[in-house]
Order: structure tokens, then C-alpha cells, then sequence
DNA sequence: AGGCCCATGTAATCTGTTACATGATTCC
DNA sequence: GGAATCATGTAACAGATTACATGGGCCT
């Protein structure tokens, strides 16, 4: 019952198709929240039978007929009352980490490359939000925006992402960098 | 099917019971895996069934007697197995931040007010963090320990912790800064 | 011709969470 | 005396993932 808050914060600034939300889930709110397509499609379902968000048909000759949603008065209500909601602890799972977690036991190889792989996808994150964020921020300083700006909650969140994300890189760079060094001090032995 | 992974690798260095690894996914494994007691107990039973895991009663005469389970060789090649095989996207959950995408539209006051509370609990988590990596170095230096100590897998993983904890209040007290000056500034209005 | 993007759903299965259930010991 | 810690489970329910299902347009 969680989900639902998710996907209305996605629809406060624009109105999405169930398809773009799944493409923004993948984007901007893949930093705070992880979500399937599937998971989606069958929320807005739910959401829009309770009256949290309206859907509306729009018709393109190109594509293919396509269902857009925005939130509601009752939306508005909704997540207003989980704003002032105690926080369920977060969650994260992430495979890489375990498998750190067990680099003294299993093929370090294998582990150092996975590390590698991670960083380049943070890089390419990190260069996405930058992108994402100058764009939000349009001319102005960031001081400047966060000050004045009328939408800064969206810009918040990327900044946390990128924070996030450059702190993902540096410290796969480093794991990977010590088991090297321990792999080949290993085999000098 | 991955719950069984994050399990295995709390029990590579230490035997422990169900109580135990509840505690240890509590504290250090929290950090890359989430996961309530009942899972764990459940899990254990599983693994121990399938023999990735062998339990053994132990006898405590002030507390009531434990099982307590260690990884087995087959424990260790599933493992392996696993270290190889391809990640899935990691996932992330966290109530806070999507208050805070929703901030330009919800009552501000409580956003700030759990921000700071979030604050103190990620400094909490640094002392906490701080205090397991000086435990687990000894009286070596950090690059001393990673050169040539024998088990490195959990300190890469706490110093992720640590690194993730710090952005996260760093985060928090930005976020709360610029949210209280906007809140001024609409007030002088 | 084959692959990718747009676009939306249902159904079956697998995981995760919450509630229920029990009971001794230690600390305040 | 009451709360917290130690210690382990089962069962019901809610949520997430995977598989199935469809179909047109665009690009190479």
C-alpha cells in the first residue's frame, strides 16, 4: 500500500501514460522507489477506481491510443495524510553487494568485473541526472533555483540520486582497486 | 530466490542462530539487504533443508537453548554459483524521499521535521559504522587492513554503509535548509 | 525480414509482511 | 510489577515478479 504514493509524487508535475510512468520509474524516481511496468499499469487501475487519479484518452494517429493520468483533489488528500505518516524503514537490496560481501570466499574475478560493470552504469547515471538536473534548473544558478524556483521537490530527490551515485562509483572503484591488489599480491606468493 | 544469497553470506564468517542473524541483518547486512526476522527463520529452514546450511543445537542454561548454522560445501558452490550469475537492478524503497519529491505540494513542515529525524538516525548509523570497521581492523591502519587482512568482504560492504550514510545526512540537513529559507521567504510574503 | 518502441492488460506464481502463538530471564 | 531481551515458529494476507497475450509503426 505503498506503491500508490510512489506513483502519484510521478504524477504531480505531469500528466503520464501508464507507459511513460513506467519509463520515469526507470529514470528520476529509480532513486527513491523501484517499481515493475506490470506493477503500474494495474495501480493506476486501482488508483483511478478509488478516484486518486483521473485518466483521460488521448488519441494519436501515429502511435497507438494511449490513457494519460493526473492526480485528483483526492490524490492530493491522499498523500498529504501519508506526508504526516511515520516512515516504514527503507529498503534496499542490491545482489553486488553480497557478492562483496563474499569476495574472501568466492571467484574474486568475477566480482572485480561486476564492480567495473557497476561503475560504468553509475557513470552513465551520474551523467543522466546531471543532464536532468541542469535541465530542471534551465539558466539559473543552482542556488538560485532552490531558492525561487516553484517546483524544487523533483530536484531534491536527483540530487540525491547523483549523490548517490557518485558515492556507488567511487567505492566500486576502490573495492575493485584492493582486490586486485590483493589478487596479485596473492599470486606472488 | 535471493533472500537465500544475503543469508548465506551473514553466515560465512560466524555460526549464528535465527535470533543472532536477525540481529546481524539488523546492523550490518541492512546495508545491502532488507529483510524481517520471520523471513530469516523461514530461510534457514530452507537452506538447512536443501543442506546449504547445517544446523546444531546449542545448550544455554541462563537462556533458552538455540540452533545455530553454519554454510555448508554445498552452501559454498551455491555461492559461487551465484557470484557468477548476473545481477538483477538493485531496489530501493524509501518513504522520505518521496515526501520530499511531493514537498512542493504537502504540508513542509512535517517534510523538514522527518529530514532531521532522518538525520539523526544516519548519524547514529555513522557512529555505529565507524565503530564496527575500527573493530574489525584492530590496531591496524585501514590500507594496512585491506592489504593484507584475512576476511576484507564485510569491511568493503560497512565502508559502503558508511559512505552511503554520510550522503544520506549530508542529504537530509541540505534538504531541510533550503526547504525552512523557501518556507521564510513565502512567509515574509 | 527482424528487432525495437509504443501501448495495455490478465493470470499464475513466488515473496514478503502482519498477525498469532508461546515462554523463560534480566533489568529497572 | 512491567518492559526488554532471548528464542522460534505457523498461518493468513498483501505485494511483487514472471509468463502469457496482442498489435501497429519505425528503422536498418
Amino acid at each position: 500500500m505503498a506503491l500508490r504514493h510512489a506513483v502519484l509524487v510521478a504524477l504531480l508535475d505531469e500528466e503520464l501514460s501508464g507507459y511513460q510512468l513506467a519509463k520515469s520509474f526507470d529514470m528520476g524516481v529509480a532513486n527513491f522507489w523501484h517499481a515493475l511496468p506490470q506493477q503500474l499499469y494495474t495501480e493506476l487501475a486501482k488508483l483511478e477506481k478509488e478516484g486518486l487519479v483521473a485518466g483521460r484518452e488521448v488519441v494519436q494517429d501515429t502511435r497507438p491510443n494511449k490513457r494519460v493520468f493526473k492526480v485528483t483533489e483526492a490524490g492530493l488528500a491522499e498523500l498529504e495524510r501519508f506526508a504526516a505518516s511515520v516512515n516504514k524503514p527503507s529498503i534496499i537490496r542490491d545482489d553486488l553487494a553480497v557478492k562483496v560481501q563474499a569476495s574472501d570466499h568466492v571467484d574474486v574475478d568475477e566480482v572485480i568485473a561486476q564492480l567495473m560493470e557497476r561503475a560504468t552504469f553509475a557513470d552513465a547515471k551520474i551523467e543522466l541526472f546531471s543532464r536532468l538536473l541542469r535541465q530542471m534548473r534551465g539558466d539559473r544558478s543552482e542556488e538560485e533555483f532552490l531558492r525561487h524556483g516553484e517546483r524544487i521537490g523533483p530536484y531534491l530527490t536527483c540530487l540525491r540520486g547523483l549523490a548517490f551515485e557518485r558515492g556507488n562509483r567511487d567505492w566500486c572503484h576502490r573495492s575493485a582497486a584492493i582486490l586486485r591488489e590483493r589478487r596479485a599480491a596473492h599470486a606472488q606468493r
